[in-house]
DNA sequence: CATACATATAAGTTGCCACCCATATGAGTG
DNA sequence: CACTCATATGGGTGGCAACTTATATGTATG
């Protein structure tokens, strides 16, 4: 995967929730609306991007089908993201930022 | 600032060609211009996403304006995603990755 | 102060993506 | 096999963001 494939789909909001409320493991999609409170159609969307970029990966169980992140690093760089981004405000001059 | 404009903004593949243009330190737009191959206005178009973002900073110098990552650590988590994105595209099962 | 060089800004166009709505598939259960 | 629960898919739409073209600002230099 490129880079540029990884970066469009992290940078949607809800797909970032999404794999968020896995990092505890496993999750039906029916949990995942509820921790998201997104609706189904829209989880459903997001995974399936999320699946086709290789971030998450299924399997069934009975009539659920459960969902994981493929790789724990995929997690950590969010929060590393997340961290850096709060250093940065503190730099920034814009209108946003103060 | 928060994840959101971060990531907005690196989502761009000429913004992150720029921000990787200014690893070695300070550059001016004609510098940055023909490192990336980009137009001017393009070039400069993409400083302000950034520099809004606090991503990068500016200084004159004489006729010229020279630019700078605000913060090493910008980099670095460019880089680790990029190592990142290529680990998972091993596990990915979809088309584009075979 | 006129001209050239370096960079920034503004307006207009286009393409893409998230979302919504409606519907389909697919597994279990009586 | 009918019905329900769980999840997926497809078509349509609106908004935003990148890019282009044209023009403006600002600094040095003769």
């Amino acid at each position: 995967m490129k880079e540029e494939t990884f970066l469009k789909c992290i940078v949607d909001g809800n797909r970032r929730k999404i794999l968020r409320s896995l990092e505890m493991g496993e999750r039906c999609v029916n949990e995942i609306m509820e921790v998201t409170e997104l609706e189904q159609t829209l989880v459903s969307f997001h995974l399936r991007a999320l699946r086709n970029c290789g971030l998450v990966a299924s399997r069934r169980d009975g009539k659920r089908i459960l969902y994981r992140v493929t790789n724990p690093e995929i997690l950590d760089t969010l929060r590393r993201i997340n961290t850096l981004s709060a250093e940065i405000e503190q730099l920034c001059e814009c209108k946003e930022c103060k």
